[in-house]
RNA sequence: GGUCCCAUCGUCUAGUGGCCUAGGACGCGGCCCUCUCAAGGCUGCAACACGGGUUCAAAUCCCGUUGGGAUCACCA
């Protein structure tokens, strides 16, 4: 049988992370086995709804390359594939359930969500009365226009066993089961119901999805049985977590995937770091690409526990990202950040060239060149360094010399005016550093800079290097 | 509260009874390299939640305790 996994997201807002690393499993499971990825969307609370929320997952799924094989934008023989095209499909498996004894008619008032007896014991099971209605009684009473949901029918008792790939055996009693609503009045059928539909009807192999559903898995099994169908292999996944007690949620407006993205980090290193919440390939290796995860992931190396997303290790990871790009590929990236913090025109290349090693996110880009476009005032006693034997007085000299020595300087490449700054501090009696520190503080206004003297040099340009070592030394005198 | 799940360095994790004086990675400290800062190399600090068993031998198996999470909606 061919293996069929789906990512159904509700189009209720923006990606998060923890979305994505299911699909991202989902994904895997499917294409480490040559089987089919499928999207689908589960849209059908419609109070809940947000324009513009599937094109999101639609863009997100795009841009890290996990692309589906079925879907509602590209069809497929299972579809349709967004659950609100799908409303008379649900409705008529509810009622082929109640005839099958799975569920029964229901005609009692919404059940209030009382928020206040959420953190103490609410040990009331619902009882629902209607459970005992003849299905004639409940026939009539439909026809006479009653509103009514379908309600999921538990009489068994004894423990539910099932399986699961990352849990292992999980044993649950039928009297915790809630007898939930499958269709609501309006028609729609709940997750509960539509979910197990749909998975059987588009012949999902695995079903991957948060551990907050293994409690309510068995009444998913239940519907299988009554149905006659075969479930799903069980892949359920611990939670993504912000620290030890919260799980990342939009709601304590914690990052999605488009904030950072927007923050500056690559698509491809979120992706690898989410890989490895929560899975490791039970080698040292960390840097995967989609491709290699493909060859390397099992859902057998799925870990247990919750893992906490930790920002400092993807910063990390998508710093080697950006140093692993190829030069020009890099530049194309910077390159937006140049135009919106600079107005002096400067060699852009080489502002890379020097930036590359030196920024784990794009974002520090700004801060990283601001002293390309105007030296901020210092004072003298940036000039200081022991280590370098510098101070202001060695800069006034050295500064002088410098302007002499670039003034005739033709080559105005990093390679040379290193080495043209080299040999004047050895024509001068000088420690290197006691040329090339000056210069670069000169040059910048700042204690630490990306890129040494020469490369600022070559960054600024010979008009504006001769023009910011004249004023630094008109300053010291 | 009932039920279910989880528990190794601060964080992500390796570990499936002896190879563990517990390994790797991030972060943090130090050193080297070096035209400052990065990058790179080397190195240091740092964990088996607790208590009982089982066993010649336990981070690994069992029981309990503690701590955390999930679930108990006409949300998914």
């Amino acid at each position: 049988m061919k293996t069929r996994t789906r990512f159904a997201p509700s189009p209720t807002g923006y990606m998060h992370i923890g979305n994505l690393r299911t699909a991202l499993y989902e994904y895997l499971i499917a294409k480490a086995n040559n089987g089919d990825f499928i999207l689908r969307i589960e849209d059908t609370d419609q109070k809940r709804y947000v324009e513009g929320a599937t094109e999101i997952i639609y863009a997100t799924l795009k841009r890290v390359g996990m692309n589906w094989d079925e879907g509602p934008d590209i069809g497929g023989n299972y579809g349709p594939y967004v659950q609100s095209e799908r409303k008379p499909i649900y409705a008529e498996y509810a009622h082929k359930l109640v005839e099958l004894g799975g569920a029964h008619y229901c005609f009692c008032a919404q059940q209030e969500n009382d928020d206040a007896d959420e953190e103490n014991a609410v040990p009331t099971k619902f009882q629902d009365p209607c459970k005992h209605l003849s299905l004639e009684d409940a026939k009539a009473r439909i026809a006479n226009g009653e509103k009514y949901v379908v309600r999921q029918t538990i009489n068994k008792t004894g423990k539910s066993k099932f399986h699961d790939v990352v849990y292992g055996d999980i044993e649950i009693d039928y009297d915790d089961l809630d007898e939930g609503v499958l269709l609501k009045s309006d028609g729609f059928p709940t997750y509960n119901f539509a979910n197990v539909v749909d998975d059987h009807l588009m012949a999902i192999t695995h079903v991957v999805r948060g551990n907050e559903y293994i409690s309510s898995t068995p009444k998913y099994n239940l519907i299988y049985e009554s149905f006659g169908w075969t479930p799903p292999i069980y892949v359920h996944v611990p939670q993504v977590m912000k620290d030890a007690q919260h799980k990342l949620s939009k709601r304590n407006g914690d990052a999605s995937f488009q904030d950072l993205v927007a923050k500056g980090y690559l698509p491809e290193a979120i992706l690898n770091y989410i890989a490895l919440l929560g899975w490791n390939p039970g080698t040292d290796q960390e840097i995967f690409s989609l491709e290699e995860l493909k060859q390397t992931f099992t859902a057998e190396r799925l870990n247990k526990s919750p893992a906490i997303f930790d920002i400092a290790k993807l910063t990390w990871m998508n710093g080697c990202y950006i140093r692993a790009l190829p030069f020009a590929e890099f530049h194309k990236l910077a390159e937006p950040f140049y135009a919106k913090t600079l107005t002096r025109s400067v060699n852009e290349e080489e502002l890379s060239r020097v930036l590359q090693s030196r920024i784990e996110v794009l974002n520090d880009i700004p801060a990283q060149i601001d002293f390309v476009e105007n030296v901020l005032d210092f004072s003298p006693e940036l000039y200081n360094n022991k280590k370098m034997k510098s101070d202001a007085e060695v800069a006034k000299q050295a500064l002088s010399y410098a302007i002499e020595a670039l003034k005739k300087q033709s080559d105005w490449s990093n390679e040379a005016l290193f080495e043209t700054l080299k040999a004047l501090a050895q024509d001068k009696g000088l420690k290197n550093g006691q040329i090339l520190y000056p210069v670069r503080i000169a040059l910048s206004g700042k204690e630490t800079t990306p890129g040494g003297a020469s490369e600022i040099a070559v960054i600024l340009g010979k008009d504006e290097t001769l023009r910011r070592l004249k004023e630094a030394l008109s300053k010291l005198n």
